[in-house]
DNA sequence: GAGCATATTGTTATGTTATATCATATTCTT
DNA sequence: AAGAATATGATATAACATAACAATATGCTC
């Protein structure tokens, strides 16, 4: 269902199985806030549970317009407030070029993640290549410079679309 | 005064000038235009002079700031026009993290630029590491990804804000 | 250089994304 | 139960970006 190597893609597998992908992704949230005895409220699950919903990025109104059908009083900070205590916690990341947010597959350690983005269906995927990631630290490194978060952001054609 | 190797940034070379740096890519942008048959026009050379002034990125509604101390009327489509131009022409770049802008050092090739953003001082410096670049096009290709546009942004310390 | 097409800029309005601030409510600790 | 800390509700506003149409400037053809 989407385990992936070095340099997989979770998105790209095949028999990818979006629901199992959600409980897993939501069952793991809440395990590892329990671990870390912060507090994955309902309305904090409900978030991160919308962005899990499909692997196109969400934009915070797009989840607004939802909870506002949902709870009476949503706001702009009921949704950056909840957004915030996801990426804090390495549930989310958000695509800077699309002002989004996407479900992180591997909460677990804090990383920065490697996104590819499908300019024609939206589609997202994270790569974690450690090849990267060691170029960007070594080329980094020979400048002098103290390598912090990294945003790497791939926009392109996933497989499912070069095929049209 | 900054020539680059593969792997080097012009930031952060010693001996380096400002001055210099801008009239040179001013003279750079003014020839490159020509050859391509287009036009910087006053305000566009003076938004990209604009943002050649510092090394740090600047936002659109500070260029607009500027602009309208020096002429009447400047409003946001002025200056998203002129920065609209300036990318277009590869020479500025957009740093997605910072929704902000800065000069590209070689606008003659088109390229998507890799940065080195300092936390502390603001400071932007571009690298062009290919084997960066190659990581991402191995580690997308083995994905059936078909890359695009790259967004590189790194942020971090530079070498002077390391020693404080 | 008059007329026309194209490109650029001016102007007003509005859309989109994100945060500040203070009030209220909930949860945790003792 | 009292008090501290955390989370949410509610209102306002800041910051970033584009749509649409009018006016002007430029380049081209004759």
């Amino acid at each position: 269902m989407g385990q992936m190597d070095e340099a997989g893609v979770a998105f790209l597998d095949a028999g990818h199985d979006h629901d199992h992908c959600l409980e897993g992704a939501l069952g793991r949230a809440a395990a590892l806030c329990e671990e870390r005895g912060v507090r994955l409220t309902p309305l904090r699950k409900r978030v991160l549970e919308l962005i899990w919903s499909g692997h196109k990025p969400l934009g915070a109104y797009e989840i607004l317009d939802i909870l506002r059908t949902e709870r009476r009083g949503s706001a702009p900070p009921t949704v950056y407030r909840a957004l915030d205590f996801l990426l804090r916690n390495g549930l989310v990341h958000r695509i800077e070029s699309l002002n989004s947010f996407v479900g992180c597959p591997n909460p677990d350690s804090h990383h920065g993640g490697q996104f590819l983005i499908c300019r024609s269906c939206g589609m997202t995927g994270e790569l974690n290549d450690s090849r990267i990631d060691d170029a960007i630290l070594k080329s980094a490194a020979k400048a002098g410079f103290a390598v912090g978060r990294r945003t790497i952001e791939i926009e392109g054609l996933c497989p499912h679309c070069q095929d049209g």
